[in-house]
DNA sequence: GATGAATGAGTTTTCATTCAT
DNA sequence: AATGAATGAAAACTCATTCAT
C-alpha cells in the first residue's frame, strides 16, 4: 500500500470516528465522511471500495489501538485481581485520550449490519473483548483468588459498566474518570474476591 | 382520544417497537412502521404528525410499564437491600416478556436525535431510570446497610449492567436470566453491602 | 386501482416507450422516464415500486397489446398458410403503428436483467410468441399444407425476420412496410410448402 | 505497434468479450474489463484513449476475423446457390468457435451509440455484412439461378436468422447448430431459387 | 508503458413530509 | 379518520475520464 494510499485512509477513518462520535452512526454516511475529509465522496469508495469496508477498516484500527494498548498492562500484573484492576484502569486511561473512538465504536456496534441484517461485528467484539476478560476470571478462580461465579454475566456487567462510564463522561464532561474508575476497580473487586478474603488496598478501604 | 384514536396509537407503536428489535432504529421508519401494520403511511403521520412523536410515544409507554411493573415490587420492600434484589429481579421478569421492547428502547435510546441533532431521549432516561436506582443506593446508605460508594457509577453501572443481560440475551437466546438475574443480584450485594456485614443466604455461598 | 393512478402509469409507461426507443435502453433510467413525463424521479417509485416493475409492466402491456391485435386475425383463417401469411402480415400492421413499442421491447429483452444477472424477459418472449407461430407451422404440417421441417428454426427465423424487418425500418424509415411484408410472406410460403403444390398467387408469381 | 502493445490489445479485447458475453453491455464497462483482465483501469485508457475506441476495435476485430473466416469459403464456389449454402454453413462453423465473440457482438450493436446518441456500428455492420450476402443474392438473380425478389428484406432475413440461431443457442446450449444450419440452408434454398428449378442436394430431400 | 488518485455525473432506492380529498 | 399522490433530499454505489508520476 503507498503512502498516500495509508494517509487516505487514516484520514477517512478519523473522519468517520469523528463524524459517528458527534453525529451518531448517521455521520457514517459517504457524503458526510467525504465532506469532513473535505474530498468528494468517490475518494471514500475509490479506497474503501464500500461503506462496510471503511466502517469495519475503522473498528478493527480501534479495536488494534486498543489491544495495543491494554494487552501490556495485563501482562504487567501477575495477579488476576491486579489484571482486573489494571485492565479497569487502562481502559479508562485509554478512553480518556480516545473518547471519540470509543464513542463511534459503540455507535458503529450497535447499528452496522451486513446485508442480510445481521449484526456481524458486535459478534467479532464480543469474541475479542469479552474473551479477554473472561480470561482473567478464569485464572482468577484457578488460582483461588476469586470466589465462584458465573464467568458471562460478570464478564459482560464489568464491559458494560464501562461502557456506562462513557456514557456518562459523554453526557456530563466534567465526569472525572479517574474517580469513576477507582469506583468500578472497587465495585468488581468486591463482587470478585473470596468473601473470606480480607482485602488490601483501595478496594477495601 | 377517542377510542379508535387509542387502539390506532397502541397497534402503530407496537408496529414500531417489533420494527426496531428486529431491524435495528431503521425498523423505525414511517415506512416500515406502516408496511408492519397493513397501513398506510399517512395514517401514521396522521395520528403522530411526526415520525419522531411517534418514537418518542413508544418510549414513553415502555418506560411507562418498565415503571408500573417495578415499582410496586420496590414498595413491597423495606430495606435497601431487598429493593436493590427487588430492582434487579423485576427488571429481569419485565425483560423476559418484553424483549422486543427493551431491545426496542435501547436502539432508540442510541439513536433517536432531535432536529438539532440532541439525544434527548437518552438524558430522560438517565433521569427517570437512574434516580429511583440512586434513591434505593442513597437509601441504603442512609440506612447503613451500604457502605459509602460514588453513587452514580454505582447507578449507571447496575443500569448497563442490566443492558449487558439483553445484549447476551438477544446474542444467546438460550440464556436462562433467572440464573443471570442471580448473579447481578450477588454482584452489586456483594459491591454495596457494608464489607463488616456477613452476608446471609445466595450472595454469600 | 384510482384512476389517476391509472393514468400515472400509462405515462410513465408511454415515457418508458418513447425513451427506450429513442436512447436504447439507456432511456429506461428512472430519471429519464421522468423528466420526460415531467414529474419528479419518486413518483416513478411511487407507482412502480422498482424501476424493474415498470420496465417488465412496460412489456407485458406491449406484449398484450400486439396479442390483442394478431389473434383475432389469426383465427379469422382457417389453413395454416393463410395463417401464417396473416400473422406476418399483421405483425407488420402493427409494427407500422406502433414502431417506438416495438423497438422499445426489442431493446428491452436484450438488455433487462435480473439481480442474478438472467435475461428472464427474454425467456418469456420466447415461450408467448415462438409458441403461437410454432403451433402454426404444426397445424401445417399435420393438415399436409406444409412440408417437413424443423419447428423452431423455422419459427425462430421468422420472428427474427420481423425484427429485422423493424432494424431496417428504423435505419432507413422511407421503407416501404407493406412491400417487406409482402417479400417475407413469399419467402416463408416457398420455405414451408410442400415443394410438390404449385403456389398460386403472390409467392410463386 | 510495439509487440507488447499489441499484445495488450488483444488481452483487453478478449476480456471485453467475455463480459459481455456473460453480462450484457454493461459488461464493457472499463472497471469491468479491467478486473478480468486482472490490471488497473488506467491501462484500459492507456492503450484505447476511451472505451468507445475499445468496442469498436473489439468489433473491428472480430468483423475482420468473420470475413477472414468466410470469404474463402465463399471463393471457392461457383454457383450463388453454393455461396449462400457456404455463407450460411461458414457463419455457423464460426458461430460455433465464435460463440462468446458474436454474443458480444450483437449485444455491442443494439447498445454502442456515439456521443450524439447514434447507433453508428449498426450501420457499419451493415454495409459490411449485408452487402456480402446482397452481392451473392443479385449474383444469383444475374445468373439466373434465384427468383426475382427484393435483396434487402431477403439478405435482412437471412442475417437475422442466424441472429436468431445464435440465441436459441444460448438459450438451449444442447442444440445442434449442424443440424440448425442444414434447416436455414434448405429454408433459403427454398426462398431463393428459381420455382420451376428441382433443387437437388439436401433441401429438396 | 503503466498506474494510482481523484472527480462529477450518473444509477436505483429510501426517507420524512406536505397537501388535497 | 384515513389515504393517495407527490416531492426533494439523501443514501450507497458505478461510471468514464483526467492528470500527475
Amino acid at each position: 500500500m503507498s503512502f498516500i494510499e495509508q494517509a487516505r485512509r487514516r484520514q477517512l477513518i478519523e473522519a468517520l470516528i469523528e463524524g459517528v462520535a458527534e453525529e451518531g452512526y448517521a455521520g457514517a454516511s459517504l457524503a458526510k465522511v467525504a465532506e469532513r475529509a473535505a474530498i468528494s465522496k468517490s475518494v471514500v469508495v475509490y479506497h474503501f471500495g464500500t461503506k462496510d469496508e471503511l466502517v469495519e477498516a475503522a473498528v478493527e484500527q480501534i479495536f488494534g489501538e486498543m489491544r495495543a494498548f491494554i494487552e501490556p498492562r495485563l501482562d504487567a500484573e501477575q495477579t488476576a485481581r491486579g489484571q482486573l484492576r489494571a485492565y479497569i484502569g487502562s481502559e479508562f486511561t485509554f478512553l480518556e485520550h480516545n473518547r471519540a473512538k470509543l464513542l463511534a465504536v459503540s455507535y458503529i456496534l450497535m447499528n452496522h449490519r451486513d446485508a442480510g441484517g445481521a449484526l456481524y461485528l458486535r459478534e467479532r467484539s464480543e469474541t475479542t473483548y469479552l474473551k479477554s476478560v473472561i480470561a482473567i476470571l478464569k485464572k482468577g478462580q484457578a488460582d483461588g483468588e476469586f470466589r465462584s461465579f458465573a464467568l458471562v454475566p460478570m464478564a459482560t456487567t464489568l464491559m458494560h459498566a464501562i461502557n456506562g462510564a462513557l456514557a456518562q463522561w459523554v453526557a456530563n464532561p466534567k465526569l472525572s474518570l479517574a474517580e469513576y474508575a477507582d469506583e468500578l476497580i472497587t465495585i468488581f473487586d468486591l463482587a470478585t474476591r473470596k468473601s473470606s478474603t480480607r482485602a488490601t488496598g483501595k478496594a477495601a478501604e
